[in-house]
DNA sequence: GCCGCAGATGATAGCGCTGTCAACGCCCCC
DNA sequence: GGGGGCGTTGACAGCGCTATCATCTGCGGC
C-alpha cells in the first residue's frame, strides 16, 4: 500500500531522483553503468511512476482520450479495442468521454472536460469527427487529436480512414462477377459523408461495366435497420425486382433480409444482399451477410499511435493522414442470380 | 490555455485558497455568504480544479476503472455506456483497462497499473468478475471493487447481478404458456456460473407444469454461435422433434435458428426458439429473437455508484450486493407451436 | 599547468491541489 | 467579566514527480 516513490529508487541506486527521473525517461547524458544501477534498483522496487505527479509536474499526462456519441453498441467496442491495446503498449492509458453533441452547451462540456484532465491526445470518433464546435475546443485547449473517419474539412487536422468509394465499388463488383446486372442501392444518412462516397462507388462501378443506374433501384435510407426495412419495401415493390440489393451499410441490410424473408424471397437463392461494416451482427444472423470490413479496431490504433508518437503533422507540413485497408467479407447472403438476365448479355469487364 | 487555477479563484472571492477547497468539496463550517462568494467567483472564472492535482494531494482520485477481458463485442459497450453516465453525472471519469487472464503474469500487470494511476474504485466484468488474482491484487493495494455477476466467492466482495435463475424460470414458462410442452434446451459453458442457474430455472419450470425433463432434449453448447449449431443438429436430429428450443445464450439461439432454417423448419411456425442476455443482435435478425434483457448497463452502473458513494458494505456488515431486475423481451421467435401435442394436455399451473 | 567546455549529476523550485493545525472571533455560561 | 467551546478561516506543508539551473568532473588545447 505504502508504495515506492522516486525517493526510495534514488536511494537504493545512490543517485539523486533527477537521475532517475532522466533514466525512466530515456533523457540523453546518463552514464551507461549509472542507468544500469538505477534499471536495477527500479525493477528490485517494482517501481512505478505515478501518473498524476508525472502529469501534474511535466508536460505529458500519459492519458488519451476517445470520445464518443450515441454508438451504436458494440461498434464503441471494438473501436476501443485497438486505442486501448495501443495505449497498453505505449503505457498510456485510455479515458473513455462520452460527448452530447445535441446538447446546446456541449462546447462548454467538452471545454470543462478538458481542463479537469489534461489528455497528451484525443480520438474523435463518427460523429464526433465531424462536429467544428467540439475541435474549435480542443484547438482551444491545445489538445491534439486526430479523427476517424471524418467527412468534412478534411484540411483541418489529422484523420485515418478508409477508401469508402472503393470499397463499394468493389462490393459493387463482387455482385457484378457474380452475374447480378439488376442491383438496387440504399443509400446511407445523407448527413454521413460516407454514404455519398459508398453510393459514388456503387454508381462507379455500373458505369464501369456499362449498366444502367436506375433511379427507381435506388432508395434513400438512413442507416437504421428500420429505415432499410423502409427502402427495402420500395425497392421490392415492383413486379420485376432486382437480383441483389447492395445496403449502404449492415443495420440496412438486415432490414432488407427481413423483409425479403417475409416476402417468401429466399436469401440469396432469390435475391443476394450485402452490408457494409462487418458488424457484429453480420456473422450471426442466417444467411450470413457479406459485406465490407471497416478496420476500425485497427484505425483506432493508428489515430492513437499518431497521438504517442506526435506524428499529428505529415512531411508536407499539412496534418498527417493514414488510410487503411478494407476488406471485402463474402459470406452467405450473396450468390449468383437465379436466373441470368435473359438477353441483357454485356461485357463484365467495362470500360 | 493558462489555466485557471485555484489562487484565482481565492483572490477573486478574497478568501484563502483552503476555503475555496471546502467550498468545492463541499465541506462543512464555511458561512453561506462566504460559500456563495467562492461559488461566485468560480463560476466567474470557470474554474475547474484539476484532477492530477487533486489525486496527487488527497484521498480521492475521481477515477473509476473497469476492467474487462476478451469482451464479446458490443457487450462491453453496453456495459460501459452505464458505467460512464454515472460517472459522468458524479463528475468521476472512466478509464478501461483490459486484463489479459490468460496472461502468466496477470497479477503483477494489474498491479502495476494500479500503481501507476490510483482508482477510487474498478468494476469487474465477467470473466475478470470470478478471477481471484485479480481481486487479491486490487485487494492488496486497498482500492475498491465490485464484481458484475460474478459466480464464485461470493461472499467475498460486494457485486451486482440479476437472477438468472428466476429469468430462465420465467422464460420457459412463457414458452409452456404458448403451448409447448416439448422443450429443448442449449447449456452454457459449463465453466460459467451463469449457465447452471439458467438450466436450473428450466428444470424447474418443467417440474413445476409437470412437464418431464428428458434428457435427449438437453445438449451441451458453450456460449458460441458455432456452439449453438452443434447443439441444434443434435436436438433437431431426430423423427419427433421439440417445438421449442430455450438456449441460454442469444449467440447459441442464433446458431439454432440458423439450423432450423437449413433443415426447412421454419421459425417460429414450425420451431420457436427463444435465447438470453438481449444481445444487440437479437434484435436485428429474422426472425427477431425472444430472450431476456440483461440490464448490463444498468448492472455497470449500480457497481459505479457502489464504487462512487462507497456504499460497498452492506447493513450486516458483510459485502453489499444489488439485484437488478430482468426483462423477458416477446419478439418474433416464440410463437404457439403448430399443431397442439396431442394427448399430452396437462395443466398449464403446476405444483 | 591552466582555461574552457561538454558531459554527468544534483539541489531545489514548483505543478495545483488537500490535509493538518493553529488562529481568530464570537457567543454562552457561570 | 472571564473562560471555554464552537464555528470559521487561513498558513503552510506536503503529494511524487519534472524542469531549471547550478555544480562537478574529466579531458583537450594552448
Amino acid at each position: 500500500m505504502a508504495s515506492v516513490t522516486i525517493d526510495d529508487v534514488a536511494r537504493l541506486a545512490n543517485v539523486s531522483i533527477k537521475t532517475v527521473s532522466r533514466v525512466l525517461n530515456r533523457e540523453p547524458n546518463v552514464r551507461p553503468e549509472t542507468r544500469q544501477r538505477v534499471l536495477a534498483a527500479a525493477l528490485e522496487l517494482r517501481y512505478r511512476p505515478n501518473i498524476n505527479a508525472r502529469s501534474l509536474a511535466g508536460a505529458r499526462s500519459y492519458l488519451l482520450g476517445i470520445f464518443f456519441d450515441n454508438p451504436s453498441p458494440g461498434y464503441i467496442g471494438d473501436v476501443q479495442l485497438g486505442a486501448i491495446a495501443k495505449c497498453r503498449a505505449e503505457s498510456y492509458h485510455l479515458m473513455v468521454e462520452p460527448v452530447d453533441l445535441a446538447h446546446p452547451n456541449v462546447a462548454e462540456e467538452v471545454s470543462a472536460m478538458l481542463a479537469t484532465v489534461r489528455m497528451d491526445g484525443v480520438i474523435l470518433t463518427p460523429p464526433v469527427t465531424d462536429h467544428r464546435a467540439v475541435m474549435d475546443v480542443l484547438d482551444a485547449a491545445g489538445t491534439p487529436f486526430v479523427r476517424i473517419a471524418p467527412d468534412l474539412d478534411l484540411e483541418r487536422a489529422p484523420y485515418v480512414y478508409m477508401d469508402d468509394r472503393r470499397a463499394a465499388f468493389e462490393m459493387t463488383e463482387h455482385l457484378i462477377g457474380l452475374g447480378h446486372r439488376d442491383i438496387a442501392f440504399v443509400r446511407g444518412h445523407p448527413e454521413h459523408g460516407a454514404s455519398h462516397h459508398r453510393f459514388e462507388g456503387y454508381e462507379a462501378a455500373l458505369k464501369a461495366h456499362r449498366l444502367d443506374v436506375r433511379a427507381d433501384r435506388i432508395a434513400q435510407g438512413y442507416f437504421s435497420f428500420r429505415s432499410g426495412i423502409d427502402a427495402a419495401e420500395k425497392l421490392l415493390a415492383g413486379p420485376v425486382k432486382p437480383t441483389a440489393v447492395f445496403a449502404s451499410n449492415d443495420d440496412m441490410a438486415l432490414g432488407v433480409i427481413s423483409v425479403a424473408n417475409q416476402m417468401g424471397l429466399s436469401v440469396p437463392s432469390m435475391l443476394s444482399v450485402v452490408g457494409f461494416d462487418d458488424a457484429p451482427t453480420a456473422r450471426f444472423v442466417w444467411p450470413s451477410l457479406t459485406t465490407v470490413r471497416q478496420p476500425m479496431s485497427d484505425l483506432a490504433a493508428a489515430a492513437a499511435d499518431m497521438l504517442i508518437t506526435r506524428a499529428t503533422a505529415g512531411e508536407d507540413g499539412r496534418p498527417a493522414r493514414r488510410m487503411l485497408d478494407f476488406q471485402i467479407i463474402v459470406r452467405e447472403s450473396s450468390a449468383p442470380p437465379a436466373v441470368a438476365d435473359p438477353g441483357v448479355e454485356k461485357p463484365l469487364q467495362g470500360a
